[in-house]
DNA sequence: TCAGGGTAGACAACCCGGTTGTCGACCTAT
DNA sequence: ATAGGTCGACAACCGGGTTGTCTACCCTGA
């Protein structure tokens, strides 16, 4: 008679954070097996997001809906791994801007590659069509939440490494 | 013609954990309002852990499988938010022995509550079989992974207190 | 009996990713 | 020319984790 304090409700939260988390965790650590140690999965989105037009520090923190003090420190992190350049913009003297290396590159599209493996051995276990299912169930369980949903993720990071 | 560098992998994350936010948001937020200002939902997990068995630092660590060094800080925030009381174990007087306070049991239900409605409110959305299968899915995907489904949740917290 | 080894908890220093606040430099519009 | 807004840098802080060190305490076995 000790359990059942557990809630369903609470249970399904960390159903999907541990779903998360695995994916992550096994991203990040293949990642690190593949010549991108240090790799977390926020700069995996914050890279994407840069590539994808937000290549000022500010303009990567609307996108990310982050203060631009935290996306700086995370572009600093990126910079520190070689994965982004900064060059002052010509036209306007204020504006450090953005541009993602080949190296950057290297590790955005292996990212994406490990990311959907994952996500591929999860069609196999359960059914493609029954995944296609989950994803939509999620996407509109969420879409009609404040925020985007391009918040960060705070989490994973130093699993994956024990070599 | 600039997306498309998004993975579906990476989006299947991204809505795990935008459907984790979306929960303990609103749970929070809820709590908040509810005479439970400055709770965490790592708070409530721990708090649950308490309630069932883990009555020390160093177990309570052991369980939520990080170092009691850690529980030890979520104690002390526990403790002083009126959630657990500490006193020495009469017959081992190393230990710290930890108690559920009345206002902790009240937090622990009403978030078991509260995490409970958020799910039936997506119940009621996709329907009852289809999340049930959704949690059941979930559960097969994530059950084969290393650590225990217990880590705590170092996510959500500020949202909801826009007064 | 008492010496070791293991465990509980306290304390300190540190990391990481976020926050707010301040600042100087820079654009731009009036 | 100046006022206001934006950009990036810097500093201080917080929360939640880490490692490492230390003392107090229990327990067991020689």
């Amino acid at each position: 008679m000790r359990l059942m304090t557990r809630s369903p409700g609470a249970e399904l939260a960390l159903l999907l954070l541990g779903g998360f988390q695995s994916m992550v965790d096994d991203v990040v650590g293949e990642l690190a097996s593949r010549g991108h140690e240090g790799v977390r999965a926020s700069h995996e989105f914050a890279l994407r997001a840069i590539e994808e037009g937000a290549d000022t520090a500010a303009e990567l923190g609307r996108r990310l809906s982050v203060s631009k003090q935290a996306a700086a420190k995370t572009i600093a992190a990126l910079e520190r791994l070689g994965y982004v350049e900064r060059e002052t913009d010509p036209s306007d003297a204020r504006v450090k801007r953005l541009r993602v290396t080949a190296r950057g590159h290297d590790m955005m599209t292996l990212g994406a590659t490990l990311f959907t493996e994952v996500r591929d051995r999860w069609a196999a276990q359960i059914g493609a069509e029954q995944l296609a299912v989950l994803e939509a169930h999620l996407a509109q369980l969420t879409k009609n939440r404040p925020a985007g949903a391009e918040s960060l993720a705070p989490l994973g990071g130093d699993l994956g490494e024990a070599s």
